[in-house]
DNA sequence: ATATAGGGTGGTGTCTACCG
DNA sequence: CGGTAGACACCACCCTATAT
């Protein structure tokens, strides 16, 4: 599910995020970069410059995920405490964390450039099992990113033998269309040239073993675990940055009655 | 088994009205 | 002024049917 959220951006950023990222990439990296990769500047003075306003500003909408929302959120409420401890009156919010985080995204695509996705239909046959728990645990919509992401971020090549990647179930199968990447098809024509010619194993076969190892781990993913462990990463990072022995105690303490 | 063609649809970016 | 909400057009992507 995802949300329309305006923000307040500073003048230019948004054309400078367009100049790097192509299109139909755009918000895709987007949340990957915040639920992934964006941290709070660590330097004082920069964390300062979160409750400055920008002279010049301008109203832009991203479709967000509640799962980025809520990241969104925390990192607002972080640099809140921070503003009092500075015994600030001033308050942030997204707006303003999302300013530092174009800032970040556009700095990281300017120096690794990404290329437009190319991508191709493929379509796959798999059991109606399989097809039926993909969509159990993933948004119709989504299938193809999230196979594509576990494709080229996780998936290290089949782990049966030959035999057991071309048996056939004995049901019916239906077929699946997935859009994936060049990039991730040539990846799996990588995993393909290991075997010997006359294995013949086809593209078909990786890709369905590629969606049994997703949906192994999918089935293996508790999502009050995968909050848990979220929560935790965040308070893990919070004692990194700004915390004398006092604050870790207080934190862990809120930590534990939070749980609650 | 796999590739492609064509049509429908919903995600996306843009614009505007509006709220506190 | 900072932010939300809705309407809307576009087209990337998905699905089904069909071809190779």
């Amino acid at each position: 599910m995802k949300i329309l959220v305006s923000f307040v951006l500073r003048k230019g950023q948004i054309e400078r995020f367009n100049k790097v990222i192509p299109e139909h990439l755009r918000t895709r990296l987007l949340r990957k970069f915040i639920l992934n990769e964006y941290e709070l500047p660590k330097d004082e003075s920069e964390l300062v410059s979160l409750f400055l306003e920008p002279e010049e500003s301008e109203v832009y909408p991203f479709r967000l995920s509640e799962e980025v929302l809520e990241r969104l959120d925390i990192l607002v409420d972080k640099v809140n405490n921070y503003g009092e401890k500075l015994a600030s009156q001033k308050t942030t919010n997204r707006s303003s964390i999302m300013r530092n985080i174009m800032d970040r995204i556009i700095e990281k695509y300017e120096k690794n450039p990404v290329s437009e996705r190319k991508w191709k239909m493929k379509p796959v046959h798999v059991t109606k099992e399989q097809k039926e728990l993909l969509q159990k645990y993933i948004d119709q919509r989504e299938i193809s990113a999230v196979l594509e992401d576990f494709i080229l971020e996780e998936y290290k090549g089949p782990s049966v033998s030959v035999q057991e990647l071309k048996r056939r179930p004995k049901e019916k199968m239906e077929i699946l269309v997935i859009t994936i990447s060049d990039d991730a098809t040539e990846y799996l024509k990588k995993i393909i040239s290991q075997y010997r010619a006359e294995d013949k194993v086809k593209m078909a076969h990786i890709l369905r073993d590629a969606i049994n190892q997703l949906i192994k781990k999918l089935e293996n993913e508790n999502p009050q675990k995968k909050a848990l462990e979220l929560r935790l990463k965040h308070t893990i990072e919070e004692l990194m940055q700004y915390s004398t022995i006092e604050e870790v105690q207080e934190l862990l303490e809120n930590y534990n009655t939070k749980e609650e």
